[in-house]
DNA sequence: GCGAATGATTAAGA
DNA sequence: TCTTAATCATTCGC
């Protein structure tokens, strides 16, 4: 007990001869066994090694000194070690590898497919080709926007990396910093290489973090310029005469079942250079407005059926199969696909006169375009035997309930090939 | 500017 | 999965 004085006293720093800053007992090499004391003991020396971080450079260089060259720097260093052992023991479960971070991992998943991680492709042109087919754009139409896109994909790409760039090296310089410092600690206390490797780990983690926020914000960047660009694609932009006149061709030619198969709709495609998604919208939406709006469309649909029937006509003069007229290729294009039903043609006709489309109403102009119908049709040699008043084409068409009756399950049906003569239809009137 | 036309989208249904 | 029907949003013609 008598010790007691001397820690006391030892709390102050002072009665060391030279070696400041230690115990008078550890300088003297006393043998005091006691556990306290030399817990105490310990825990005065590091209060020493904390106060030095109090003082000035060259007082701190010269106590650091004094605490390398004591003698009983050894021993110390092995009891810290001890401790050291126990606690990082204890704390290790709490330290194991973590799984990769899901978020993360689907944020880089994200960033790659849209080409602003990675090596870069064209600044994500695929990215954007690929949205603008999954939008089913045309190509050179857009191609001022996916420029745009593109350039403007380059610019939070190059912002990613530069900020990436950053951080990593921010995240460089901070570890080596931590290292040195490590290093230049571990002369004066217990600091293992695996530890030092965990502390690098744990730096890299938080910058991770960071890291991260920077993924995300770009992230949220390339969605709102991807919604932009997008939305900017769903302006829509009609198309062009030619193509709609191919649609519209189809469309009359095959009224009693207006479901072009999905071959019939690759054709009609690439003729009007748009996308099957668009063919089957022109479809899906000329079906509803015909149907409901038939007389409207009277009109149309005549004239449709005359320019049909007049190239059927010339088709049939010039030795061609009369039971398939080809379609009229006002379009100008090359191949053309078969018009098979080219009965629903008169479809139309037949319903000006006929009473299966209620409230069709039909001007003189359209009565004529009838009349000169018949009269094209009456010299088409080929074609005036199926076509006869009797026997002319009767739509399996809009039915009562305004469907298209009997029509064969779409999208199941290939292009209709019903011949001309296959219905009945009473059109003399 | 307004209304019609038209391409696209969406929910519901088969 | 495709179609219908309704609706939206844009374009076009006046």
């Amino acid at each position: 007990m008598d010790e007691q004085p001397r820690l006391m006293h030892s709390h102050t720093g002072v009665g060391m001869t030279g070696h400041p800053g230690l115990p008078q007992h550890m300088q003297e090499g006393t043998g005091a066994a006691d556990g306290d004391g030399r817990k105490q003991d310990i825990g005065d020396i590091l209060q020493q090694i904390m106060t030095i971080t109090d003082q000035s450079l060259d007082e701190a260089q010269a106590r650091k000194h004094a605490l390398n060259c004591h003698r009983m720097k050894p021993a110390l260093f092995n009891v810290l070690c001890e401790i050291k052992e126990k606690t990082v023991l204890s704390i290790r479960g709490a330290q194991e590898e973590e799984p990769p971070d899901p978020q993360l991992m689907r944020l880089d998943n994200m960033l790659l497919a849209e080409g602003v991680s990675g090596p870069e492709k064209g600044g994500g042109s695929a990215a954007a080709a690929a949205a603008a087919a999954a939008s089913g754009g045309v190509g050179a139409d857009n191609s001022a926007e996916h420029s745009d896109y593109r350039a403007k994909l380059s610019q939070i790409r190059q912002i990613y990396h530069t900020e990436l760039e950053k951080y990593e090296q921010a995240c460089n310089e901070f570890t080596t910093h931590v290292m040195n410092l490590l290093r230049e600690q571990s002369r004066t206390r217990p600091i293992s290489p695996k530890e030092i490797e965990r502390m690098v780990n744990i730096i890299h983690r938080k910058f991770s973090s960071i890291q991260m926020q920077l993924k995300q914000s770009t992230c949220e960047a390339v969605m709102i310029l991807r919604s932009r660009f997008l939305d900017a694609r769903r302006k829509r932009r009609n198309f062009n005469k030619q193509a709609t006149e191919i649609l519209n061709e189809y469309f009359y030619s095959h009224l009693s079942n207006p479901y072009p198969s999905e071959e019939a709709k690759e054709e009609l495609a690439k003729k009007c250079a748009i996308t099957v998604a668009q063919v089957s919208n022109w479809f899906g939406n000329k079906r509803i407005r015909y149907k409901k709006n038939i007389g409207k469309f009277q009109e149309e649909a005549n004239m449709y059926a005359a320019r049909t029937a007049v190239n059927a006509a010339n088709a049939s003069s010039h030795g061609s199969q009369a039971n398939s007229p080809s379609t009229p290729n006002s379009a100008g294009s090359g191949g053309s696909f078969n018009m098979s039903n080219s009965g629903d043609l008169f479809m139309s006709v037949q319903s000006l006169n006929g009473d299966s489309y209620q409230g069709a109403q039909v001007g003189a102009n359209v009565q004529s375009q009838v009349d000169t119908l018949r009269h094209v049709i009456s010299q088409t040699g080929g074609y005036s035997e199926a076509l006869t008043a009797n026997q002319m084409y009767s739509p399996q068409g809009i039915n009562a309930n305004g469907g298209w009756q009997d029509a064969p399950t779409p999208s199941s049906v290939t292009s209709p090939t019903e011949g001309p003569g296959s219905v009945h239809s009473d059109t003399s009137n």
